[in-house]
RNA sequence: GUCCCCAUAGCUCAAUGGAUAGAGCGCCGACCUUCUAAGUCGGUGAUGGAGGUUCGAUUCCUCCUGGGGACACCA
């Protein structure tokens, strides 16, 4: 929160002193982290944005805008550097006053918006219900639920979706891989047909098929299978602390008649021509449209492709009301990219509504050995075996750090060997010892246990570590609205971990129980209990634990 | 062939166009009579190559090299 208030100071303040100075400051204002040579806590490169235009030297204009600056109330000192920077340090007092709001308020944090909230709706992971989850739906799932909940904090109407891909020509073919795999099961001839699904986990879930499937068709194995596995999604997502809204099927789309009528409302916008027997969506000629060719939306045969019941479930989701939709996916459907956005365009819906976060895929080791994933082939590490080998706190924590462009290697035998030294666990770990902190101040008569701790002098709080700690603390809010521009978990994990980074040397040499006196005691007990806040809250919005003791 | 993503320390990764590029792990050397040594302190060490835009480029643009992925009337 501080740290909004005081850019909001700055702001104005500067734009006071550019219109005396005669000189135009641009619309974004931007606040950065000064350097670590640099004794500030936040660092303004303002000056250097308008000294070309304004044909000025940028330091003299930092040295106006920094004697300007020093004016506001929670500014401890403003002072140019060159090349034409303002280093700004916050009073002590205001940062030793956030401690008794480390998490914020969520609706001061918004930033200024008019009207209502936008509804935003989140769909990930997604997967075909043709097999377990892999690895990429785990990492999938870290950043929708994690990104869901960030929004939330921040007081965003958000919601999660599961697209449940149920219909088409998929389930004959999954049950014709599981009946195959029945019969080879009771000993008779039968082949999994070459594109189909050739994974051990339908033996099994063919073993368990009920007595009377001898009789089945193929779609009936197919129904049974696709409900087992999806069934086995459910699981797995639970395991993994990730929760759904909705879980939304494919198959209500056709029962409804809402691919029909997408179809229908399509045609009716002039969008859908005929050729060669077939309907396409004609989005390649059209104004903006980001797609170099045209789509078929029904087959020659009459058969819808995937792509119009995706549009019909697009559209469903505008219908209900919301404003924006944040779609998740893996980089092998980058491709789809352009096409689904041609598609937005073409129901009339603003493009910028439809936003696609594409994470790049891992790439799985055992030790040296690269583990190829592949659905098909069956030799992929299922996500609920890498959830029980390395622990659901780690494997979120280890997603949520990188963004979602990188590739990122992920050696099982490593994070199996060397679970203990998982970024994580440092995490944890500081919130452990913060506990056990107030488990001893408890015991020494030094604060009760809930009790309210008392605003400190902030001369209390004034040695180096301690302080680095209270700035950091400050820009928590930061970090999530870094978050919420991003669309992506990553500034916060790094949060985390800096912050965790800064706590052990505060753990070193400022005592709270063996404090010099109880105030002071007191007053680094309140700072603890800032870390803690922060740290629980950080976690808890990666789908992370914190334990009270390690 | 076309398109997307990536290339930063020995390894895994950060860094809204800003200053002396940050962490963790590893390695070398110190720290447990004091709230958890799963820790701290000190040391080590990096932007693939060539141009361009800019006051300023890890970041933006072009090309090259190397790696991953996608390019159906498949789902």
């Amino acid at each position: 929160m501080i740290v909004a208030r005081l850019r909001r100071q700055l702001a104005a303040k500067a734009r006071a002193w550019a219109a005396a100075e005669g000189v135009a400051l641009p619309e974004a204002l931007a606040v950065c982290a000064p350097p670590a040579h640099v004794k500030a806590d936040v660092s303004l490169p303002w000056p250097l944005a308008v000294a070309r235009t304004a044909k000025r030297n940028p330091l003299d204009l930092a040295k106006s805008l920094a004697v300007a600056l020093s004016e506001l109330p929670d500014v401890a000192s403003a002072s140019a550097a060159p090349p034409g920077f303002v280093n700004v340090a916050v009073k002590d007092a205001v940062l030793a006053a956030n401690l008794k709001a480390v998490t914020l308020d969520p609706a001061g944090c918004g930033r200024d918006e008019e009207g209502a909230p936008a509804r935003i709706l989140v769909e990930f992971v997604s997967a075909n219900p043709t097999g377990p989850l892999h690895m990429a739906s785990g990492r999938g799932a870290t950043l929708g639920d994690s990104l869901v909940r960030i929004l939330r904090r921040l007081g965003r109407k958000a919601d999660a979706e599961y697209y449940i891909n149920d219909a088409g020509a998929r389930v004959v073919l999954l049950g014709q891989s599981i009946k195959a795999r029945y019969l080879e099961g009771k000993s008779q001839a039968a082949q999994v047909p070459e594109k189909g699904y050739h994974g051990e986990y339908l033996k099994d879930l063919a073993a368990a098929a009920p007595a009377e499937a001898a009789s089945w068709s193929d779609e009936r194995w197919g129904r049974y299978a696709l409900e087992a596995l999806l069934e086995s999604h459910r699981r797995d997502m639970k395991a993994f602390e990730v929760s759904f809204d909705r879980w939304f099927r494919e198959s209500e789309l056709f029962a409804s008649g809402a691919v029909e009528k997408t179809l229908a409302f399509l045609k009716s916008r002039g969008m859908v021509y005929e050729k060669a027997d077939a309907v396409w969506l004609g989005t390649s000629g059209a104004e903006g449209s980001s797609d170099d060719k045209d789509r078929v939306l029904v087959k020659s045969d009459g058969k819808p492709t995937y792509f119009l019941p995706d549009i019909a479930y697009h559209l469903d989701k505008f219908e209900r009301g919301y404003d924006r939709l944040i779609d998740i996916w893996g980089a092998d459907h980058h491709g789809y990219v352009p096409r689904m956005k041609a598609a937005v365009a073409a129901l009339g819906r603003p493009p910028e509504s439809f936003h696609v976060i594409v994470h790049q895929l891992i790439h799985l080791f055992r030790g040296k050995q690269a583990v190829k994933m592949s659905k098909r082939a069956g030799t992929f590490i299922p996500l609920s075996e890498v959830v029980e080998e390395v622990g659901r706190d780690a494997c979120r924590f280890f997603f949520a750090l990188r963004t979602p462009d990188s590739h990122l290697n992920f050696d099982l035998e490593l994070a199996k060997k060397q679970s203990s030294e998982n970024p994580v666990y440092y995490v944890q770990y500081v919130h452990a010892r913060v506990c056990a902190i107030f488990r001893k101040a408890g015991e020494a008569g030094l604060h009760a246990p809930g009790a309210d701790l008392p605003l400190p002098d902030a001369r209390r709080l004034a040695a180096p570590e301690e302080r680095a700690l209270m700035a950091k603390l400050a820009w928590f809010p930061e970090v999530l609205l870094d978050c919420e521009r991003l669309l992506s978990p990553h500034p916060l994990a790094n949060y985390l971990l800096e912050l965790a980074g800064l706590f052990h040397p505060f753990y070193e040499k400022c005592p709270v129980v063996s404090a010099e006196d109880p105030a002071q005691g007191r007053a680094r007990l309140l700072l603890c209990a800032g870390v803690r806040d922060v740290i629980r809250e950080g976690l808890s919005l990666l789908g992370v634990s914190a334990p009270e003791q390690m």
